[in-house]
DNA sequence: ACAAAAGTGTTGGTTTTACACCCATGG
DNA sequence: CCATGGGTGTAAAACCAACACTTTTGT
């Protein structure tokens, strides 16, 4: 018999950097130390479902504003010192979420960025470098990029994603040609914004691509 | 409280199909349906460990031998009737086993090719269509498809399994300038065999590559 | 000699890369 | 007018698909 537990590596972009969701932990094992959102699966709840409200409870995000997907599962005997326990891990991918969290279910909830992380809670640490690992290696194939971004944004915004995720600068000029040719990867709403500075960039929303054709290259 | 288990979606290519191991269920649910080889992680054992015991128990294979990886789980409430059970499934990948399964663990054990593949118990044909698509995936950009040869091997055999994993034919003449070409992917023995007829082909054996730089185009 | 499969060369078209250059705005 | 970033054009290089052609065996 064992325990079944959902951990939520949520990664965003706040202020220039990858950044991930932490949580202090208020009890044992690992009390005050830093470790991945999440918690026990109920006794009538799918394994996504316990995702989803795991995330909602943390960030307030319903699904259908950010990504959501099964990472992987750890189970090594130990790993939670008081009793046998199965974490299913999800990789989440928000764009930059406005409030900072406060009254709800995890009060002590903050965006740490990804390089300044230090050691965390059970076996955390291995499992947000799979979820980064992930997230870095489907950005070269599908569309995943936007999710970090809002709902309308501009083709610079979302060669920043690249760049600070693959932590490699990118020819603006060839990146624009790819992604505005890709097929379905951006809707154009017919609007600009001067937010970025310099000249207008057109706004986009995300098209019904579920992959990118040909992907984006990533060491060349 | 959950029952884990570990299930192997074991593939191989025997008499130029993708087959997949199948065993007769001895007791209820689902008692003389196929599904999926399996069983219970054990209470002091990791989710990697209990696969690879599986494995070995099922096919009489160590871990080496073949490829093993986790898959993704599954563990919708009710998808067992008995009791509350997250199934953690594995990929396996093994070249054409000579001997069939006699006198092991599981005597009912067969192989059956992908495309006749009837219902299943539980959700198993999810499961089994998840591990197909990524083995479909997976031989795009990484050497996996050299998991389903033997030791040595020609580049026509290698070639054979992409045809039969992706159901598409290839060109032998760019396959073969591909597949050599690719850094760290092949080893040449030095010898030869005429086992496939006509000139005799060079033997290889898998490199080091971890990945296919660049990547065996699919759809062209 | 012939069939069959391995392997090499060549060619034309597409994709990538690097960079020159123009466009549209704020200050 | 100038700085800043948005966006287009273009030429060299790399890459890919298609296929002609040569090599080496078994029969």
């Amino acid at each position: 018999m064992f325990a079944v537990t959902a951990d939520l590596v949520v990664l965003t972009i706040r202020s220039d950097r990858l950044c991930v969701l932490l949580v202090r932990r208020g009890e044992e094992p690992y009390r005050d130390e830093w470790a991945l959102p999440g918690g026990f699966v109920r006794p009538d709840e799918d394994l996504d479902a316990a995702a989803a409200r795991e995330l909602a409870e943390e960030t307030g995000l319903a699904v259908g504003t950010v990504h959501l997907e099964q990472l992987g599962s750890y189970g090594a005997p130990g790993r939670d010192p008081r009793q046998r326990v199965v974490t299913v891990a999800y990789l989440a991918l928000a764009p930059d979420l406005p409030a900072p969290e406060a009254g709800t279910d995890a009060a002590f909830a903050e965006w740490v960025a990804v390089g300044a992380v230090g050691s965390l809670a059970f076996d955390h640490e291995v499992i947000l470098g799979d979820g980064v690992e992930r997230a870095r290696a489907k950005l070269e194939y599908t569309p995943l990029a936007t999710a970090f971004c809002g709902a309308e944004f501009t083709v610079a915004e979302l060669r920043r994603v690249y760049e600070l995720v693959w932590g490699k600068e990118l020819d603006p000029r060839n990146f624009h040609r790819k992604v505005t040719g890709a097929a379905d990867l951006l809707v154009p709403t017919g609007t600009t914004t001067t937010r970025d500075g310099g000249r207008p960039a057109r706004l986009y929303r995300r098209g019904a691509a579920v992959a990118l054709h040909p992907p984006m290259p990533r060491s060349g």
